[in-house]
DNA sequence: AAAGAAAGCAACCGCTTTCTC
DNA sequence: GGAGAAAGCGGTTGCTTTCTT
């Protein structure tokens, strides 16, 4: 038996509110507030529609003072921080940009920040690909073997990119992103202020914690290059440096989160960029990202395989600016 | 100018969390 | 403390607009 419906789904309108729903909806939440009731407004004010629709109509559009379209640099820069931190949790991300709603920052980043940043990650790479392709077919060209091409080598020429797979790509982004916050002069700040509630501070810590109890973390606790990440999860020093045991077998969803600070500290754990620039810009330094494979640092050790400092990060260099 | 593709965005769906009794 | 209702939230869908060929 399945949750009983919010409203009777049959006399109930769906699609785009016309203006004159609107007003009605306006003019009575304007006089009268919500009455601490959405799934009773519509009914009191002659509405066909759902209680959450209306609900949602009004945070969105009806509510004074909010703004649509026209994101500044800025908000940018704090969208991106705030991501880094604590992810898609939208609300919150919302909360620190007033006048935004989190359906306008979720439709913001998911259409045009995350294109941004993939777009510029995405032709680097295939710049890369190219040279090393060339180097590659001249090599070939001394062995005589320029007809045939072994699978080994054409993953060798495009490695880990494209990639259709949804995780890898919210890997790239964050390891994207956490590049650029440690990046001196970048206008990412790792938003200690919003963690106000005892929820937020919980979720903070279980990233910590999760942080620490990965293999990568160790070397991010000795790393000398990383002076930032500290920072960017506060009270992490504190925390036992020894990895916990961790069951692998976890549900993914259990552990939400976690594949992402594995790709997280591999980066870190790899990452010796820097910048002089300090545009706020931002995304016109962003230069070749080639992503590890989809493999935490932990499992890396567990199968023996080559850890991402000796191979997916190989070309890191490309993250310094000509000087 | 027309058709198809891509992008943008409003709204919906359903799961989770919080509140109330 | 438990159950049910309501609110909150993030992912997804589908329509509209804009761009490209």
């Amino acid at each position: 038996m399945g949750r009983a419906p919010c409203c009777d789904k049959a006399n109930v309108k769906k699609g785009p509110w016309s203006p004159e729903e609107d007003a009605t909806l306006k003019a009575y939440i304007e006089q009268h507030g919500t009455g601490g009731n959405w799934i009773a407004l519509p009914q009191k004010i002659g509405l066909k529609r759902c209680g959450k629709s209306c609900r949602l109509r009004w945070l969105n559009y009806l509510r004074p003072n909010i703004k649509h379209g026209g994101f500044s640099e800025e908000e940018d820069n704090i969208i991106c921080s705030l991501y880094i931190s604590i992810g898609s949790r939208w609300s919150i991300i919302a909360g620190q940009l007033p006048g935004r709603t989190d359906n306008d920052i979720k439709n913001y980043w998911n259409t045009r920040l995350k294109k941004k940043l993939l777009g510029k990650q995405r032709k680097e790479q295939q710049a890369q690909a190219a040279r090393r392709c060339n180097s590659l077919k001249q090599e070939m060209k001394r062995e005589s073997c320029e007809t045939f091409m072994a699978p080994a080598l054409m993953n060798q020429i495009s490695p880990y990119w494209p990639t259709d797979h949804p995780l890898e790509e919210e890997a790239n982004i964050r390891s994207l992103l956490m590049k650029l916050a440690q990046q001196p002069n970048n206008n990412f700040q790792y938003p200690i202020n919003i963690i106000s509630s005892p929820q937020d501070q919980l979720y903070v810590n279980s990233m910590s914690s999760m942080l620490t109890s990965s293999a990568a973390m160790n070397s991010i606790h000795t790393s000398t290059s990383c002076t930032q990440l500290p920072n960017m999860f506060p009270g992490l020093e504190n925390l036992p440096s020894e990895p916990c045991e961790l069951g692998y077998d976890h549900n993914p969803q259990q552990i939400d989160g976690l594949e992402e600070l594995y790709g997280m500290a591999d980066m870190v754990n790899a990452s010796t960029g820097t910048t002089s620039s300090g545009e706020s810009t931002g995304w016109g330094d962003i230069s070749s990202l080639v992503y590890p494979p989809f493999v935490s640092d932990y499992e890396g050790c567990q199968q023996g395989l080559p850890q991402p400092q000796d191979s997916a990060f190989e070309d890191l260099s490309y993250f310094v600016p000509p000087q």
